[in-house]
This record gives structure tokens, sequence and C-alpha cells, in this order.
DNA sequence: ATTGAGAGTTTTTTT
DNA sequence: AACTCTCAAT
């Protein structure tokens, strides 16, 4: 018992200590979370819990999987449940599933395939492409999901032609998903929500089972997972959840604040711990993301402290171009690797969306620096992969209409979009699923001969494949190849089918490997929930000596001696979509925060003043979070762009080209104030559009000077000409990305800064 | 039914 | 830039 104790602060060992009753842990970061979570396990099972009896739930697979480690480390060999609120719903229901209208080899549907499913609900209500985008619509429905909100409740806007599309299409798309036998990942939530709402005695055998509770993150529950949490804590209420509400930054997923504020009126007698003090960050860090956040309104004021050194200033590098970033990250990393300093896992770089990956990748790749990047491309989410794995669902379930649209005609077996139409209105109006539809093509109206011949033909495939469902599932997998004719078909000397067929092999080895860890039962079922339910992002391994990649919502609750957090601007973070509601602003912001806190020891935020996007160059506005930052903490240079503005219009080599001094010597530690850096930096007042409306002299403007238009917002003068009267000006706007001239002494341009 | 060229469109984050 | 969708030709 001792030994799990050692090295903790009081607060940290009051949390550990804990043992009934409900029990709030409020945590800044880098104050030793996921420490007491483990540990607190551990002292349970030590003293004499059994582990089935312990909960754990975690926002990301990420964070469960760190946390199994942990805990086996320090309690080996004991089974407790850790895992994400979706996996423990999905298993849940493997086990209900009829109590909520669905069979037990229900298929998880991600968001391809809801997707798939809504444009198909569209279709068939004859609502498509009118006033909703699929996209659109299925954002509706996982909001109204996410807030419980059953489709016969579901209630528009008043005057909302997406709303009123979004309450016909919401029913139909539920029906068709249970016609299908499948779930959403929202519904996983959801289904349990209700079997737990309206089945008291399951409930009660559940909170029973369940006697402890751990909730990891609890700011970013949404109130799905709330109302699981407290269903299962009712009886037994040790219910101990952790967070920080200034780390909150799944809003947009239905994430509520206040089931994390309002705990303490949730349950009575809650007993609560503040770790405030910082083990991981530098000071200097920690007063840079302090301030930072000081800037929310919306948050409970909280004193973080550390007593680690101040360590070196935070740096703030200006570039000309994405690539010049990528190209400069890339070699100090490169450059500190080489001269023995670091090490690959040291280093991480953060951006705020995975588009910007890939300049830093090539970088990377240049300078020889290995690299992982989380959440790219998700091996899973490849087109063979997906066709291959629909196969496998549709032999798991039958009714999985959405899996057999996929495949009947994958690889291309002469069945097309008319023959499919018609086989689901068939499939409909008798009330059947599209593949016994198929076994009885004949009997489909309008179905040429030719057609119901090719149709045969592809039940007989599904047919042959049943008849191995049973096997491992690498034979099956291997069938699959060879059966469907997929195989054959990527066998030829192109190179992208190569690539693919290499994927495939890839997925034949992670089959072995599932194969070598499952018994006999239910294997196809197991098989397909583990990987809907995971994506490549949860195979992050801190062993590996690699330079991590990943966007700043992946990077919560991990940290790194050296952090590179690029793309500061605005639109980019603040993302342009989130910019106008003050608290979707605060979220970026939190965001910011997450990703400054994550810094061990150095950390260098940057922006290019050109960033290329949906392949047009685009100018860009430092994001005004910069502007919010402490000074006194920070260093400012640039690299590429001595003088801030080059922007000629046609320029595109010029300062690429441009030799550079080397890292150590660029721009030594001068220390501008940030407003010095003129025209670039501008205050977040200023943004707000606080820029006096009075006539301007023409000849104030000047080349590169950023200036507002009542309609276009903000802008950055490119090319400017003429004196009084005749000044004309050149102006490149940010959002929307357009470049118009004006004659400066009638126009309603406005200087955004007065200098 | 398939193919390919041309046009049109891009929600940011994740389970 | 990269992707999907549409339409005409086969």
């Amino acid at each position: 018992m001792e030994h799990l104790l050692e090295g903790l602060t009081p607060a940290q060992r009051e949390a550990v200590q804990h043992r009934d009753g409900p029990l709030l842990v409020l945590a800044g970061p880098g104050s030793g979370k996921t420490r007491v979570i483990t540990h607190r396990i551990a002292c349970l099972l030590h003293q004499g819990v059994p582990p089935s009896q312990i909960l754990a739930l975690t926002f990301t697979n990420k964070a469960a999987d760190e946390m199994r480690q942990r805990v086996e480390t320090l309690a080996p060999g004991r089974a407790v449940w850790l895992s994400t609120f979706h996996r423990f719903c999905a298993r849940l229901l493997r086990k209900y599933a009829p109590f909520v209208g669905i069979q037990e080899n229900y298929t998880i549907y991600d968001e391809q395939d809801r997707l798939r499913a809504i444009r198909h609900t569209l279709e068939r209500l004859k609502l498509g492409n009118q006033h909703a985008t699929p996209e659109q619509v299925r954002e509706s429905i996982s909001w109204a999901k996410n807030r419980l909100i059953p489709p016969d409740q579901y209630q528009p806007k008043p005057g909302s032609l997406l709303g009123q599309t979004v309450s016909r299409v919401y029913p139909a798309y539920q029906a068709f998903l249970a016609s299908s036998n499948a779930a959403d990942f929202d519904d996983l939530l959801m289904h349990v929500v209700t079997l737990l709402r309206e089945n008291p005695e399951v409930r009660q055998a559940l909170d029973q089972r369940y006697r402890y509770i751990l909730v990891d993150e609890y700011q970013d529950t949404n109130l799905a997972q709330y109302a699981i949490a407290r269903a299962l804590s009712i009886d037994w209420p040790n219910l101990m959840v952790t967070g920080d509400p200034d780390q909150s930054i799944y809003g947009w997923r239905g994430a509520n604040l206040s089931n994390i504020l309002d705990f303490e009126r949730d349950f009575s007698d809650v007993r609560v711990v503040r770790l405030e003090q910082n083990y991981r960050s530098t000071g200097r860090i920690l007063r840079v993301a302090g301030e930072l956040i000081r800037h929310n309104i919306r948050r409970k004021q909280k004193d973080l402290f550390t007593e680690n050194g101040d360590g070196p200033p935070v740096r703030l590098l200006t570039y000309a171009t994405q690539k010049d970033e990528a190209e400069h990250i890339a070699q100090q990393i490169a450059a500190e690797i080489r001269a023995g300093r670091r090490r690959p896992r040291d280093f991480a770089i953060f951006y705020r969306i995975n588009a910007l990956s890939r300049a830093f990748e090539m970088a990377l790749h240049d300078q020889g620096v290995p690299y992982q990047l989380i959440n790219g491309l998700a091996f899973f989410q490849r087109k063979e992969i997906r066709d291959v794995l629909a196969y496998l669902q549709l032999l798991n379930n039958p009714r999985d209409d959405i899996a057999l649209m996929r495949v009947i005609n994958t690889p291309i077996r002469g069945i097309g979009k008319t023959t499919v139409g018609r086989l689901a209105d068939a499939a409909v109006r008798h009330g059947r699923s599209m593949l016994e539809q198929a076994r009885a093509a004949d009997q489909v109206e309008k179905l040429s001969s030719r057609s119901v011949k090719l149709v045969g033909k592809f039940v007989a495939i599904i047919d042959r494949l049943a008849a191995v469902a049973d096997r491992p599932l690498e034979e099956i997998v291997g069938h699959v190849l060879s059966e469907s004719g997929y195989r054959k078909l990527l066998d030829t000397e192109n190179q992208e089918d190569q690539e693919r067929l290499a994927n495939l092999e890839e997925l034949l080895t992670v089959a072995r490997e599932f194969d070598e860890r499952h018994g006999e039962e239910g294997r196809l079922e197991a098989f397909l929930e583990e990987i809907s339910l995971v994506n490549d992002t949860d195979d992050w391994e801190t062993a590996v000596d690699r330079v991590t990649l990943m966007t700043l919502h992946a990077s919560k609750g991990l940290e790194f001696p050296v952090v590179y957090l690029a793309a500061v601007e605005e639109g980019l973070l603040p993302h342009e979509r989130r910019r106008q509601d003050e608290a979707q602003l605060e979220e970026e912001r939190r965001l910011m925060f997450v990703g400054v806190t994550r810094t061990q020891e150095q950390l260098q935020l940057s922006m290019a003043q050109y960033r290329d996007f949906r392949g047009q160059r685009k100018i860009t506005v430092p994001s005004h979070f910069l502007m919010e930052l402490p000074r006194d903490e920070m260093v400012l240079e640039w690299v590429g762009a001595e003088e801030p503005m080059l922007a000629e219009p046609s320029w595109v080599e010029p300062v690429l080209s441009r030799p550079r001094p080397e890292p150590a010597m660029e721009t030594a530690s001068q220390r501008p104030s940030l407003a010095s850096l003129g025209p670039m930096l501008t205050t977040a007042a200023e943004l707000a559009g606080e820029e006096p409306s009075v006539a301007v002299d023409p000849d104030a403007f000047h080349h590169g000077m950023v200036v507002r238009h009542p309609k276009y917002g903000l802008g950055r003068i490119v090319a400017i000409s003429g004196q009084g009267e005749r000044r004309k000006a050149t102006v490149d706007f940010v959002s929307p990305s357009v470049r118009k001239q004006f004659v400066l002494a009638e126009s309603r341009l406005r200087p955004v800064r007065k200098t």
C-alpha cells in the first residue's frame, strides 16, 4: 500500500486513498491526474475490491491504452474494465441489444457509413440536395442524439429549412438503421441510456456490478455520457470524476461543461480535490498558458504553479511561407538530433487541422528524421480496406444494407445504379433486407434477365463466403479477397494497385494477430467491433523513437520535451468557423492552452505570412491569441522574411531561394514588443473592429498594411500606387479570400492599426 | 453499364 | 490540391 503513495503530494494522496462516495478531482495540466487515477485503481485492488467491480471510462482509446498500461504495471494481471465510453456501450449492447430493438450482431456504422445511410435516406424521401447537405443533416442528427433527443421529439427551429429536412430525415434514418440492424456512434451511447432508463432491473444489476466507476476527462462528457455515469452510480455512488474545465475542447461533440461544473450539485457529500501544482512544464510555459487562458470569461479561476525553473523563453517565429515553416522546424529538429542533444521522440509538432500535416511530413522526410503521423489517412478508412470490411460486415449481419450496397458491385460485376435502386425499392416494399431481396431477384419488377443473373452470381459469392464465416479471420479475409475478385483486380503492374494490395496484405496480418489473441467464439463480430471503434491514432506508441505529428485535439493528455505549435493564424487557430461565437472562441483558446501545456521544456509557436489552402496561396493574419501572451516570456524571430511584408502579387520564389542564416544565428534574440512587428500583429480589440470610422488620408496607406473593409473584412495591401485622390490599392482579403482594387479616397477601407 | 473528361465542392476537431 | 459528382460517349 505504501508503495502506491510514495512520491505523491498530500492532495494526490487524498484522491488516491479516497474509497467510497463521489469524488471530484479538478486537475490542471501536468498535475499528475493519470497518476492519481491509476494509483487509486491499484489502491482499490489492494484493499480487496475485485477487479470486476471497477470500471474506468475514458474519452479516447489513446487514454484508455495509456491507463491500462500503467495499471498493469502497478497491479499486474488484474483485469479491470478500462475503456472508452463507446466501447463500453458497444459491449453492453452485445448483450442487451434486443432491449433497444436491435440484434446482438448489429453493425456499428462509422461516419462514412452514416453518411451513406443519410444519403440513401434523403434519396428515398426525395429530399436530396434541396435544403441541406448530407453532412449538415448528419451533424444535426448527431447533435440531437448527443442531447438524447429521440426522432419523434426533434423540434426544428422555426423557419429553418435544414431543421425541417432533419425532422423528416431523422426518423427515417433511424428506421433505416433499425432495419439494417445497425447503430451509429451516437446510438451506442443513446441506446445504453434507453436501456438503463427503461429497464430498472438491468440498471440496478449494472450499478451493483460496477461499484467503483472512474471517469476521466469529465469536462468532455456529453449529456448521454453523463446520463450513463449517473445511472450506474445511484445505489453505489462511488463515482470519481477527473477533469479540467480549461481543457474542454469537445463542445462540438456535445460536451457539456456544466457536467463538471455542477458535479457538486448532482451528488451529495462530494469530496473535492484540487491538483494545481504542475510537474510538467517550465515556469515560462506555464505563465504563457496562464495568461492565455485568463482571457476566457467562462471558467473557474485556477492558479497553476510549478517548482520547476523558468526555462528558456517561448519562441514566436514568423516565416514567409508554410514551406519555410515546415523546413525550418524540420531543420531545427534534425540539428538537435544530430548534435545528440535530443532524440526524435522528444519532439512533437501540433497543428489545428490534419490538412497541415503534409508539409511537415515532407520536410521531416527530407531531413531523414523519423516521424509518426497521428490520425492521418487512417488505415481502416482506405477504400480497399473498407470494401473488404464491408464484406465481413455483410457476413456478420446479413441485414446490413449499407454494406451490401457497398460491395454488390465492388469489384465491378455489372450491377449498376439502376439495378441497385430497384432492389432497394423492392426490399422496402416487401419489408426485407436487400440481401434477401437479392435472393429473390427474379421477383423484382423491371429487372432485366441479365441483371437477375448477375445478382444471382453475387448472392452465390456471399453464400460461399458465409460457409466459411466461422473459420479463423485470416482465412475469412483470404476468402473474401479471392471470391470477390478483389485480389485479381489489383494484381497489376500499376503502382497504385500494388499499394492497395500491400494494404490488404496488411489487413491479413491484422486478422492473423487478432486470431492469435482471440478464441473461437464470435470472432467475426468481435473483430468488427474492435476495428470500428479504433483508429490508428491509437497505435501511438511512446516507445517508438519518432517525432510525433498530430492535431491539437489529439495532443490532449500527452507531453513532450519540445513542442512546435504551427500555423497560429487567424482562421486556423481560432478556426474560421468558430470565430464568431464567443463560446466557441473560448473553446479555441482552450485548444491552444492544451497545446501549450503539453510542453515540458521548450515551446515554439509559429506562423507563416502565406499559406496554401485548397490550391490557393493566401495571405495570413496572425492569430489574435498571440497578442494575449505575455511578451516578457517570449522571444520573437523571423525567418526567410526579415521585412514582414514582401508581398508582390506575382511573388513566388525569391524569398525561398534566399540563403538563410544558420539556425543558431537567426536574428538573435532581439526583443521587439509584439506591437513593433508593425502591421503584422494586431490586437484583439482592433480585430474586434475598433478602428476609426472617419475618413483616412489616402497617403496614410502603405504597402503591406493590414486593413479592414466593412464588406470584405480583414485584408492586406499587396500593391499600391498614385498619390492623394488618385492613390489606388490592391488588397488581398482573408475571408472571403478575394483580391480587390480600391481608389483609396473613395473607399471604405480603414487601416487596422494606427502607428 | 461503364468509362472518362470536365465541372464543381470542399465542416476542423473524434468516438 | 484532392475529391466527388455529372454527363456524354461507348
